[in-house]
DNA sequence: GTACGGCCCTGTTAGC
DNA sequence: TGCTAACAGGGCCGTA
């Protein structure tokens, strides 16, 4: 499932690949998630950017849109999403839910389960996609120190996954990640508060996780990958996400798997004990 | 404003 | 073997 490593890989991919072309016409599926990719018909691509787990496709037009001469493309993958310059046409493909023609080739987004999004707006009015809109600091923002993130975990007394997963305190950290980063803090996913040092570890493991995440390309479970087709490698290196009933890889402890706000959460009770 | 539950969606897997 | 139910989960929305 793309996070925040999986959409950077696939942005790194496609920004030379995309930037100063043109997107044609293509198809929508009807569904409302999607049906107004057709707004980017006609546009150039001015840059690649990314928020978060959304990819940001800056758009410009000579026949400008209700807003203006310029667009957002908003592209999120959901769980299944794919975005990628296929050089055959998708109409036989059934999981197709837009595509763009360019000249020889075509811009995809395929995604199975249709937890994906795809939207037109004017440049960062993103009124109608409400968690970017509230989205937190990038993990990389020099201004998000451990203090910051501290006081913004201190603003809810829900539990910390749920408040990691909510994309506020920092922005693009999803399930794996997030199980990845309390494990290697020390941290106890369920805990509603926490202290100020653990928050700067916490901070600290979720930079390393998502920073490993990019390194090796992103993290292929099942359905995830890049803009090459090619599978992610840090599956392999994932030392709590899924491994529930295995060994703890730091105390040897079996580590454990409960749901957090309907998500499933697997964590150490020797190394991360409730506080 | 915050917390929480339910829904969307479909391929895979477990259980009978 | 074949069927059914449970499961996976990011974001959104309605309700309390």
């Amino acid at each position: 499932m793309p996070e925040l490593p999986e959409v950077e890989t696939i942005r790194r991919q496609l920004a030379p690949r995309l930037t100063g072309r043109t997107l044609g016409p293509g198809a929508q599926h009807p569904s409302p998630k999607f049906s107004t990719a057709s707004l980017a018909e006609g546009a150039t691509v001015t840059e690649l950017t990314r928020r978060g787990k959304y990819l940001v496709i800056g758009l410009e037009r000579a026949q400008p849109w209700a807003w203006g001469p310029d667009a957002h493309l908003i592209v999120h993958l959901g769980m299944t999403g794919s975005l990628r310059v296929r050089d055959d046409p998708p109409d036989s493909d059934p999981y197709v839910r837009a595509w763009w023609a360019m000249d020889d080739a075509a811009l995809v987004f395929r995604d199975v389960r249709r937890f994906g999004r795809i939207a037109v707006v004017p440049p960062g009015n993103y009124a109608a996609l409400p968690t970017l809109a509230a989205l937190g600091p990038e993990p990389t923002d020099a201004t998000l120190d451990a203090e910051v993130f501290w006081r913004s975990l201190r603003r809810s007394r829900r539990a910390l996954k749920t408040q990691i997963l909510s994309q506020r305190p920092v922005a693009g950290v999803g399930n794996i990640y997030a199980d990845e980063a309390f494990w290697a803090a020390g941290v106890n996913p369920a805990d509603r508060s926490i202290s100020r040092d653990r928050a700067a570890r916490l901070l600290e493991a979720i930079r390393e996780a998502l920073h490993q995440g990019i390194q090796h390309g992103g993290t292929t479970l099942r359905d995830y990958v890049d803009a090459d087709g090619d599978r992610g490698a840090n599956q392999v290196h994932l030392l709590c996400y899924g491994r529930a009933g295995q060994p703890c890889r730091r105390c040897g402890d079996v580590l454990r798997s409960r749901s957090i706000d309907a998500r499933t959460t697997t964590w150490c009770p020797t190394c991360q004990p409730r506080r």
